[in-house]
DNA sequence: TCATTAGTTCAATGATCATTGAACATTAAG
DNA sequence: CTTAATGTTCAATGATCATTGAACTAATGA
């Protein structure tokens, strides 16, 4: 299971792919909070508030394809990152204005976290 | 045929709404040149490079139900106009950033104007 | 009046979507 | 070795998508 996911290289990000992409509540969300947690990794598990395990695993699968985020295998566990410096790159401002815009809509602080600390030991 | 067409009040464009929308070339085209158009309004029929009658319609009502663009008629024809403020007041920044991301991405020029003139008249 | 222009509506079609539950694979922990 | 934790894969399902052609509506122009 440590294999290798297939992603994207940044030069291949399509726009219609990351709109189609981002075009789902759940992906939506999951990008959000991915982006509020600033650089640590969260795993597919973190998100299961938004659905069944398998539709976690189909959600995320899509961003990944879509070159939205990177996923890496870390032991049985996922680690969820956004790919903000490629976005940003191929598509500049982009992210960011989807994510505030995002901010407005999203249900208050959907992990329930007072401040990180649920993934201190990385 | 003179009937209001719906068009959803600037506070009820959902994010998720319009990036799907805007997730499909086709609609990202027709964005996209009602963008470089300026303020100039435009037909339907000015699209079919990009598909039949009944596609370009298709794709309009989507556009317009979505809270992108904005559909007068006028005779027997529709006039196009992107909802620019709208978005911009709902979404800061990021129909630009759309635009901009579109625009290396384009074929070149996809109307062929070697500037205005097709619409003088209005 | 009659034909033309511009776009819509409808039904059909094949494709893709998002979801579910069951079964499975992999790694970690006791 | 056994069990638990974390995800993935598969088949099935109902929903929505994008497209087509035929028929239609409404406004324009000769």
């Amino acid at each position: 299971m440590t294999e290798y996911l297939p992603h994207p290289p940044a030069e291949y990000i399509a726009l219609p792919a990351v709109l189609t992409a981002l075009g789902d509540e759940t992906r939506l969300a999951i990008i959000a909070i991915l982006a509020r947690n600033g650089e640590r990794a969260m795993t597919c598990g973190q998100f299961l508030q938004f659905g069944s395990k398998t539709a976690i695993s189909y959600h995320v699968a899509k961003l990944r394809e879509a070159g939205i985020i990177h996923v890496r295998p870390e032991g049985t566990k996922r680690l969820l990152t956004l790919r903000r410096g490629d976005l940003e790159s191929r598509f500049p401002g982009f992210l960011d204005t989807v994510i505030a815009s995002t901010a407005a809509t999203l249900p208050y602080n959907s992990l329930g976290m007072p401040e990180a600390a649920q993934f201190a030991g990385e």
